[in-house]
Order: structure tokens, then sequence, then C-alpha cells
DNA sequence: AATTTAGCTTTCAAATTGCAAGTAAAAACA
DNA sequence: TGTTTTTACTTGCAATTTGAAAGCTAAATT
């Protein structure tokens, strides 16, 4: 099934991909959460279905934002991670995550607010990169089946 | 219809309203292409439904994202103007169309690229704030019912 | 007065999302 | 070595969202 796209503008190209309630999501839980697992995303406070987690998971690695591989001698669990192109999605998130933070509580007083918000809040480009190297630092440690 | 939340994650809780096809495009149509009647929508490259726009017009609004005014002396057309909720969205956009133009390319070689793609990938910071400013201009510039 | 325009609403079809249960293979356990 | 558990799904079906097309009403224009 390969994507296809409303027009020509950038800003909605982008949306054809993320546009719905679970890309960002995941992304998100890979990102900050560190979840690598389809276990690990199934167990989310965000509750996904596994239908839609499983359909979800196969867009996000046909459009290259995941890869899926295993550990190796282990033949059962996949691990997702996130690609370069996966990784700039940082940015997005963190500009999310602040615009909640700005004007959402209102709505929803019980948007956490913890030291990684007060981060957020107190220099957003920094926390995206720390966030981003983070996660290379991570990629780099692990062992999986390269492709 | 109050919004409902999944959770309290800050990341989520954005999506929780801005995760589907249409509520950033209905913001960009306003920010970039300077719609503001429901006939400006309609017109648009994304050609929305009109019963989804009446939809997500509401939603916008009861959000906070946009007010629904109409020009003095003029019963008939509605004006839609981003609040500063919706303003403070523009960052989110820039950095959706900058992921665009980097990584979709591949998909999708259509996507334009002309003096506004150019001047993102210059300063995406500069082009966001040039954005926001030259609307709030157009704001202070146009006649409109207060509420 | 008649026509056009703007802003919808309604109907119904199609696609997406979601719940719950089931399956298959690998791994862990006894 | 057989049994149980775990992981990663798939399947069936209901509910919600999206979409295409037509219709409708009031305001504005001719």
């Amino acid at each position: 099934m390969p994507q296809d796209f409303r027009c020509d503008c950038p800003f909605t190209s982008a949306l054809d991909i993320l546009g719905d309630k679970w890309m960002l999501v995941i992304v998100k839980q890979m990102l900050v959460e560190g979840k690598e697992t389809f276990k690990d995303f199934t167990e989310s406070d965000e509750a996904i279905a596994t239908n839609i987690l499983s359909t979800k998971l196969k867009l996000l690695e046909e459009v290259g934002i995941i890869i899926k591989t295993k550990r190796p001698g282990n033949k059962k669990t996949n691990l997702y991670l996130l690609t370069d192109m996966g990784l700039a999605l940082t940015p997005i998130l963190a500009e999310l995550a602040t615009w909640s933070d700005s004007y959402l509580r209102g709505m929803h007083p019980g948007i956490a607010d913890g030291e990684a918000m007060e981060a957020m809040r107190d220099d957003k480009a920094a926390f995206a990169s720390a966030l981003e190297q983070s996660y290379r630092a991570k990629l780099a440690s692990i062992v999986y089946e390269q492709q």
C-alpha cells in the first residue's frame, strides 16, 4: 500500500503520514519512554489495541520512520528502532508538548508537569537534542541484527 | 462535547486534539494561505468536504484555536480567525514542513519547493516568527466584530 | 423580484478505529 | 521432554470517523 498524498503542500504531506491518533504517539513511546517491543507498546498508558499497533508499526516501517529487527540469538522478540527519519521528528514532539503545556492545562489540568517539562520550558531545542542524543547513544550500545 | 484525553502525557494530549487529517491543515490554510471564510476553505487544494469542514471549525472554536466572527455590516459571511492559541501552532507547522522537505521527497517528488521552502531551510525559527508576525499584522488591520 | 452566493445540514457509503478472542511459534519451566 | 508461558501477531465484528453528493436557508446581488 503506497502512501498517497492529498496535494503538493509540504505541511499537508507530513500530515498525510503523521496526521492520526497513533503515529506520533508510537514514536514518542520509543523516543521518550524507551519502548522497543510489541509488548512494550501494548503496556503503554495510551492503551493501543493490538490490531492497530500492528498496522501502524507496518506503516511506520514502510515509510522509513522505524526499522524492525531482532537481538541476535532471539528469534521471537522483534525490536523496533527509530531511524534518522524517525529521530528527526523529535522537534515536532517537543513543540507539541510545549503547546500542551501552554494551552491545554485549562482543559486538562492533569497534564504531567515534572522535571522533563521544566527542562523543555527552559530550553526546548536543548531538550530535543538531548533526547535525540540519548536515543542515539542507546542505539550505539544495543546489539541487534543489521540489515 | 467536551474533549477527552487518553492520558496525562503532554505529547499525547496535543495529539488528542490535533492528531487527525484536518485540524492542522485548516490552521495552515488560515496562517499560510490567508483563508478566512467557509468558502475559502472549500476551495483549497486539499478539497475538504463541507460536512467535515463544518465539524472541524466547530471543534477548533470550542478548543479555542480560532474564533468565529463577522465583518460589521455583513450578516452572511463568517470570518474565522486564529487566536493566540492557534498562532502558537506556527512552530509545529514549520517543523512538519521541514521534515517533509528532508524526508518525504523520495516518496513524493512533487512537494512544493519555492521561496518559502528556501526561507524555511535557511532559518526555520525566523520563518515561523515572520509568518506569525504577518498574521498578527493582518489581524490588526482588518475590521471585525469583537466579542 | 429573481438569481446567486455563503454557510451550512442531511443522507448514506466507505474507511478507520477499537474491542475481544484466537493463533502460532519461540522460550522458559518442570 | 513435555507443558506452560510469552511474544507477536490475526481475525471478526461493532463503533466511530471520514467522505461524496445533494439539499436547504438566509443574505446579498442583479
